[in-house]
DNA sequence: GTCTATAGACGGATAGAC
DNA sequence: GTCTATCCGTCTATAGAC
């Protein structure tokens, strides 16, 4: 399992390793979201990088293989969020910070999380990981849980859903326009504002 | 511009044309949904129909043109919406009414909605009718217009976004499984609270 | 670590018979 | 309207020199 291959390096064991393999993700993740997974061919990649396409093979086993090794940190993330808030009480208090987390984790990853809302239906891309659960559906339900009472009705968990989604939407449509923080700042703010429903309104 | 080909042929003029068409529409919209645009070739469309590749080149001109004709009637829906909203009077009942035909226009074009949701980034599909605006942000941004008044700040219009966005989250989620009068009530429901913010809340 | 060269497969699209 | 047969392009991936 040693060699330039292997989808859990992170950067931490960079003894001298050369910039090719990060300047290939770098450019990879621009391109996949740019121009989708499929759309996007490895020599687009390497000639951006100015090598050749074999020159890839040796940092990446494979295409998709770059694509996992970009992913792999986002996933864990989420993984992280779900099992804490599995081990939290069910409080007004812990659904605020389960959604605060998740916009900092969808601020952190960015690059990665903008690439794989623009690649849902690539059945090639993360072929192999989706077997172990679709990627953003299946944990997008976990948090919904976490949202919900286990009892919760339609309305309660579509509640839960917008929440969510809206903070995906939000990030995607401002993220190059706005400023971060002050993104930040507001859509965790309206999700919360969403997801508790402060005042249940006599309307219809 | 007669022919079998042309995009704006509605099934106003069928006379006695056979269902091949519409057979390979429907195929079309399922194979691109779940395996991608990219992700689907022409022979697997062809097969599944149980008709040669061949065959499909004699009712759509080409891959692209298959999914324009899916698409040229979502987007005429969005623009009838976005121009009657831009006639109405900026009051709380037209931000409601807004989201609530926006509902009603994915509620009804359920299947391409979720298609055009899951291939955002494929370059090809779609590629002339993206000349003529981008046929989702665009048009979302401009119902964000309908819902804020036009000197909002960030965080307003990140709301009116979020409320849409959690429409387009909410019934992907649930449409499948749950009752659909149902789900556009609560979808509907719930985006209005959003977007209208009932109680400013002086939390935080 | 990076290169050249190429294998091997599959894609969209067309021609022309029936 | 549908078929068979085929063209031509591009893609991923590999082999082997340097």
């Amino acid at each position: 399992m040693n060699g330039p291959h292997g989808v859990g390096q992170g950067e931490a064991d960079s003894r001298h390793r050369s910039d090719t393999r990060a300047r290939i993700q770098q450019v990879a993740v621009e391109l996949f979201t740019e121009h989708g997974y499929d759309g996007t061919s490895l020599r687009e990649i390497a000639e951006r990088i100015d090598v050749t396409k074999a020159a890839l093979y040796y940092h990446f086993k494979s295409k998709e293989d770059i694509v996992a090794s970009l992913v792999q940190d986002y996933a864990d993330q989420m993984d992280s969020l779900i099992a804490w808030g599995r081990e939290q009480p069910r409080t007004a208090q812990t659904r605020r910070e389960v959604l605060s987390r998740y916009v900092d984790i969808v601020a952190k990853g960015d690059q990665v999380f903008r690439m794989l809302h623009q690649n849902q239906a690539s059945a090639n891309m993360l072929g192999s990981m989706k077997r172990r659960g679709d990627l953003f559906k299946e944990r997008i339900e976990f948090l919904i849980d976490l949202l919900t009472e286990p009892d919760a009705g339609l309305p309660e968990r579509v509640r839960a859903a917008m929440a969510i989604g809206g903070i995906s939407v939000g990030w995607m449509l401002f993220a190059s326009r706005a400023d971060r923080s002050e993104l930040v700042n507001a859509v965790t703010e309206i999700a919360g504002e969403i997801a508790e429903l402060p005042c249940p309104r006599a309307a219809r």
